[in-house]
DNA sequence: TAAATGTTGACCAGTTTAATCAACAATATA
DNA sequence: TATATTGTTGATTAAACTGGTCAACATTTA
């Protein structure tokens, strides 16, 4: 019952890109280190990808890929399928017609049933909710931060360098 | 998102079992035959089973397996959790404290929804579940497998034979 | 005792996974 | 135009996993 690397890396990747939207291209190389993911298999990501016209790229200096689509519009659901095949947890409950007996399996059912469920999740969550939930987040971990400051007796000093320092961060090495 | 074999044969095994509960001790034979499930294979597959006190075993001639708990008190979700392991589609959901960055991963709090959504499932279903409505499902075969015999024009004699087929084959070779 | 059963650990072939290598194509810019 | 920078594609790989088998053994009934 788990997800492999491709619909993991596969998310990352796109809520990267989601996250830098409107910057341009952003080269592989730069989400490659950002979500600390092999190039080379980032590479492979993609290219599925851009088959299905999530995203698009451009070669040469200066290049990268960016979205093709709004984020408000690219389900999990979707990415998941693309990158992992189909969301079943048995095989049946996608073929309904080529099992026969499945009519009167009552396993079949709740193998069902927990696809069901797991694709309404993936259904109802897109790239923009992604987005959101990860800037409430940072905003959230910058006030804990500051708190942190404060009760450390810390000058305005150093809190205006802590703050520097993470947006810096935010813009270029942060980890999702 | 897979169920590997151990999880579907178990839950098939198990369902076996309590379809046949107060026969006595049912021979690894049999189920492997009317589950089509290599005997040699059942045989790890019970291991686990007994170890966790679901089954116990009985060995020798006239010897089997048999249910220790009754089905009402069987999870499925327990089930698939002793031969899947834990369910989850990524490891971070299961060791939120292993993970400190965590708690920032907007990421990490929709894979754990989809773990939430599976263990529903998997929580509210137990083996009694499976064995009535698996009953009903054969009962409604049964019900359409009349029907088609009345329609094909037989007389009493030869529906009474589609019956007695029916009953032995639920007694010992139905395939779940 | 012999036959029928479960127990256990070793083993194996095939597949999948995650990753890498290498040759190539396109393009911005100096 | 030359060159460095980027994406594209297919082949390859090592490791792990999967599903299954084999073999030696323990237990129990008849």
């Amino acid at each position: 019952m788990r997800l492999s690397a491709k619909g993991r890396y596969g998310t990352r990747l796109l809520l990267d890109l989601a996250l830098h939207r409107g910057e341009g291209s952003v080269p592989l190389k730069d989400i490659a280190r950002r979500q600390e993911i092999s190039l080379l298999y980032l590479e492979h990501l993609v290219a599925p990808l851009i088959a299905s016209a999530i995203v698009k790229s451009v070669r040469g200096p200066r290049g990268g890929v960016s979205l093709l689509k709004h984020p408000e519009e690219i389900k999990l659901s979707e990415v998941i399928q693309l990158l992992e095949g189909p969301i079943a947890p048995v095989e049946c409950v996608n073929n309904p017609k080529a099992y026969p007996r499945s009519d009167f399996c009552a396993i079949r059912d709740v193998w069902d049933e927990v696809r069901k469920a797991t694709h309404r999740v993936l259904e109802s969550t897109t790239l923009q909710d992604l987005v959101e939930r990860q800037r409430q987040k940072w905003n959230f971990k910058q006030l804990k931060d500051d708190e942190k400051q404060w009760s450390n007796g810390s000058d305005a000093n150093s809190t205006a360098q802590v703050r520097n320092e993470r947006n810096s961060r935010r813009g270029k090495g942060q980890t999702i």
